[in-house]
RNA sequence: GGCGCCAUAGCCAAGUGGUAAGGCAGAGGUCUGCAAAACCUCUAUUCCCCGGUUCAAAUCCGGGUGGCGCCUCCA
């Protein structure tokens, strides 16, 4: 079988991919800070680094899968001001809200979902580490990293520090010894929330968050960490400068890096204003072709959204989803089995081998949705011709297999007619029979507008909700 | 200034040396009372431009053009 090949962001290289110790996987995800309702440039990582872990599992791996919640941050100091909150009571109610547009697009949960604020005495002992080997030096409004201390600093961005500070706006912060130092802990301001520290009363700073959560819930090396590219520079350089000079390890393998969703061709952000939220393209869409145009090109391009967009994955889903359904409804009246079910089986299962090379070439999800759709060609070419309850079972088995490993398989609501409906679909059948179908149309029109839509099959008649 | 990314049909998007996947949209056909779905066929002699290497390039090299990103909170 071919090997996993993953591009890493610390070589700029497509490398195989496997654990350092036995069959597990531990990855780190940079999860949301809890603010506001995501939008759909968040949905991205979310989505893609849900079908890595998918994959891995898939493939047989053990995945530990730690994405924390940054509860604890400037935004959310900004937030809860402006909603006459408080931070705690903002960081609840967006993690609430979070939860309802994850399980919407159907991303798994991980292992463990820390949040800043449940870890302080990890990150203070990180910190106090730091400061004892002399990486980090307490400042009047905080502690700060020493960069220059770390002579690997860069390596993740491929930047010389000399042409980082180069191209480094002036600080505000004036406590700095150098402007590339960052902060760890920033010392408290009147009316902020704050812990109590050998340092002072402060809170954490955001790069600290994740090296002690990582540190605390995989350990000081972990296989993947993975997040959007402008997470690259400062943040996981930052991370793997605390990391590594407090821990003395090589902090991640492999570094892993999503494309951003652009709009009208630029970033998505709040200054441009420009930006979607996940609840209001669901509202109108659905949760599903989302996390289809996510995935449907090569996770490290760029994705440029529109509704446009969205409304080409509806329609793209649906033929998935049809072929699904005439699965189960052909699958009704056949026979249980027939000469020729292991070949055409074989036939199908030739897709399988395509979806894993796509897959096995950095996560390549538009290729594996390719194979995907020549399934469905295939699937939708025997359909026709009566195939077995066998058959049937088996093509539905490795559809839903592979649209798994994706997270694109949909549960369409199946409610049950009412009596009413029920009566007129019998009603229009007789007429049918009775080729009055003038009457029949009629009928059919009538189902139209309450939102069935039906379907006269060799099979009989086949009936949905409308979207 | 430093470091990167991208350019393939009307739209989206694979393909990194061997003669252009897949989806959406569109056209024709088959099936059907009609419709829907499905299936079949068609829709890029060509991959931003110009050179070069090669028997062979969308793919490699050089030079352009256009667009974007990071270097500051950001997925």
């Amino acid at each position: 079988m071919k090997k996993l090949k993953i591009y890493n962001t610390l070589t700029r290289k497509k490398e195989e991919f496997t654990p350092a110790h036995g069959n597990k996987f531990k990855i780190y995800a940079c999860g949301p800070t809890v603010y506001n309702y995501i939008h759909i440039g968040n949905a991205r990582p979310l989505c893609v680094f849900d079908v890595l872990r998918r994959y891995l599992e898939w493939r047989g791996y053990e995945v530990d899968f730690v994405q924390n919640f940054t509860d604890i941050d400037d935004k959310l100091i900004n937030r809860a001001k402006e909603e006459s909150t408080t931070v705690s009571g903002l960081a609840e109610k967006y993690t609430t809200e979070y939860w309802i547009d994850a399980n919407g697009l159907d991303i798994r949960p991980a292992t463990e979902h820390p949040k800043a604020t449940e870890n302080i005495e990890t990150i203070i002992g990180l910190i106090s580490e730091l400061i004892e080997k002399g990486y980090a030096y307490v400042s009047e409004d905080g502690v700060y990293f020493k960069t220059g201390q770390f002579g690997e600093y860069g390596k993740l961005s491929h930047q010389p520090l000399e042409e980082l500070e180069a191209g480094a706006r002036i600080e505000v912060a004036e406590h700095k010894q150098s402007p590339m130092d960052f902060v760890l802990w920033k010392a408290a301001k009147p009316g902020e929330p704050f812990w109590p520290s050998p340092f002072g009363d402060g809170r954490p700073g955001w790069h600290i968050e994740c090296s002690a959560m990582a540190k605390r819930f995989l350990g000081d090396t972990i296989d993947i960490h993975c997040g959007g590219q402008d997470l690259i520079f400062p943040h996981h350089e930052n991370e793997i400068a605390q990391s590594e000079c407090a821990n003395g390890k090589q902090f991640a393998r492999y570094w892993m890096h999503n494309g951003y969703i652009n709009v009208d061709n630029r970033k998505m952000s709040k200054s441009l204003g420009n930006f979607f939220t996940v609840r209001d393209v669901a509202k109108e869409y659905g949760y599903e072709p989302i996390r289809f145009l996510m995935i449907s090109a090569q996770y490290r391009s760029p994705i440029s959204y529109s509704t446009d967009l969205i409304k080409q994955s509806v329609n793209a889903l649906e033929r998935i989803y049809t072929c699904r359904e005439n699965l189960d409804f052909v699958a009704r009246d056949a026979q249980p089995e027939k000469e020729g079910d292991r070949e055409a089986a074989d036939k199908l299962l030739s897709n399988r081998e395509a979806f894993i090379n796509a897959m096995d070439d950095d996560l390549n999800t538009a290729d594996a949705i390719a194979a995907i759709f020549d399934l469905v060609r295939d699937i939708n070419s025997i359909t026709p011709s009566a195939p077995s309850k066998r058959l049937c079972r088996e093509a539905a088995a490795l559809l839903d297999e592979l649209c798994g490993v994706l997270g694109l398989l949909y549960n369409r609501k199946k409610e049950v007619l009412d009596g009413e409906v029920e009566e007129m679909i019998a009603r229009r059948t007789a007429a049918r029979a009775a080729r009055d179908y003038a009457l029949a149309d009629k009928i059919r029109d009538e189902l139209k507008e309450r939102g069935i839509l039906l379907e006269d099959t060799p099979q009989g008649v086949k009936w949905q909700r409308m979207r």
